[in-house]
DNA sequence: CGCGTTTGACCAGCGC
DNA sequence: GCGCTGGTCAAACGCG
């Protein structure tokens, strides 16, 4: 475990110097590759919602924006402290108060992790100088420990899916029965949301399909909504919500659990249209139309379908190894999820989070098969793979960490990290 | 023909 | 209890 700890602690340093100095490369928007050396520069990246949205447990340290001083690995070990435990061990959700047991957190979705690039915050100051994604993933774990954090808050349109955040009550939220009911109560509903650029939304490794929008009070921006195209019975969801203060990002809201692994190839596009350039002969009285955010849809169909460019990925070059994956669900399931969530991490408060509270438990009772990652050891190893394996090629020619990848998956070849499944929604 | 998108309507949760 | 809002349904349509 001390190890563990250890490395950990050296990945995040190394995060940190590394993360600084792309970020001072980079404040443009580029590529994720481009954005970071390494996978590990990735992970500071990643930022954890807190309940009320301010300041949450798991939330990284803007590593970028830090100096680069030796209080920097002071900080960062006192600061990821509570949680490297986590990455080691799966074990930790249980005693939420324990500073040891944060629960490894688990990611959703590949393209989440993959698609974070810079500090949430980042992009919140700087939106637009920040093109590139930053993620935030506001899992639902509770912790005593507050983290250092210069979270910020979210953007405002983000409140509704951010305000969930966290602290919920429960890890493992009480669920009831799945009825299939498809309508469950909001509140309990568990949701990991992130922030990606339209540039990194069709690194969504699963297949989606579009089963309604609609337009949001207070944000001038319609929600789409999608369902796991899969599998017929998968309740796993995603609404995708462009940010009102920044039009490059898309705040996305992953609910519900896959039913069904992770496809290893993309289906037909048949029917698709998301590829499609907007053609002026469509409806003219498209709402979409009205919308600004039909701007950027370029060559989707759909308004948001920017957000998921294409219903059925493939995952090619999955930046962790199918199996990895495998084997992270097969651990968040069995030790985050005892309550029956993987998502999730632990909680105890049950809040009332808003519109993105999750719920994601709550219709399925323990299949968690959502490829949710806990960055682990295994993981980290991954990572650490992955660059010295592939240092200069590897990641960045990636398709799932590049635009090269969103063009494939727009092109409807790609294979992508996650993968996607098919069925329909309905 | 199969699958995805669009879009209006319906329904349930939530706040007042 | 009522109204607002968000989430879902499902028919119609388009595309490959």
């Amino acid at each position: 475990m001390a190890e563990d700890q250890d490395w950990d602690l050296y990945a995040v340093v190394r995060s940190c110097t590394s993360a600084a100095a792309a970020t001072n490369r980079n404040s443009s928007s580029s590529t994720i590759s481009e954005n970071f050396e390494s996978p590990f520069e990735r992970l500071d990246s990643l930022t954890f919602d807190d309940d009320d949205g301010e300041s949450s447990p798991f939330s990284f340290p803007n590593l970028a924006s830090q100096p680069r001083n030796n209080s920097c690995l002071q900080e960062l070990q006192d600061s990821y402290k509570p949680f490297l435990p986590s990455f080691t061990t799966s074990t930790g959700l249980q005693d939420k108060n324990s500073s040891n047991n944060i629960p490894s957190f688990s990611i959703s979705d590949f393209g989440v992790i993959l698609s974070g690039q810079n500090q949430p915050q980042l992009a919140q100051q700087q939106p637009l100088t920040t093109p590139s994604t930053s993620v935030a993933i506001s899992p639902w774990f509770n912790n005593s420990q507050k983290q250092p954090q210069h979270v910020q808050q979210q953007q405002n349109q983000g409140r509704q899916l951010h305000q969930q955040g966290t602290s919920t009550s429960s890890l493992f939220p009480l669920r009831t029965t799945l009825s299939q009911t498809p309508r469950k109560k909001k509140s309990n509903q568990k949701r990991l949301i992130s922030h990606v650029t339209a540039e990194n939304l069709s690194n969504d490794v699963w297949a989606w399909r579009k089963y309604g929008q609609k337009p949001i009070k207070g944000s001038p921006y319609p929600r789409n909504y999608y369902r796991c195209s899969s599998s017929k019975g998968c309740a796993a969801r995603k609404q995708v919500e462009r940010s009102n203060t920044d039009p490059n990002m898309f705040i996305v809201c992953y609910t519900g659990d896959h039913t069904h692994p992770r496809p290893t190839h993309r289906n037909s596009l048949a029917g698709s249209t998301r590829n499609k350039v907007q053609q002026p002969s469509q409806k003219p009285e498209n709402k979409e139309s009205e919308h600004p955010i039909s701007a950027d849809r370029g060559p989707c169909s759909s308004p948001l379908s920017a957000t998921s460019l294409s219903p059925r990925t493939t995952l090619s070059a999955p930046i962790y190894n199918i199996e990895a994956v495998g084997n992270e669900q097969e651990s968040i399931k069995t030790h985050n999820l005892e309550g029956g969530h993987g998502l999730m991490g632990s909680d105890d408060h049950e809040d009332d989070v808003d519109d993105c509270d999750n719920d994601i438990n709550e219709d399925y009772d323990d299949d968690l098969l959502i490829p949710n990652m806990a960055l682990n050891e295994d993981l980290i190893k991954g990572f650490q793979e992955l660059v010295s394996g592939n240092e200069g090629g590897g990641l960045s020619n990636s398709p799932a960490f590049g635009d090269d990848f969103s063009s494939s998956v727009v092109g409807g070849s790609a294979s992508t990290a996650a993968g996607a499944t098919g069925g329909r929604g309905c």
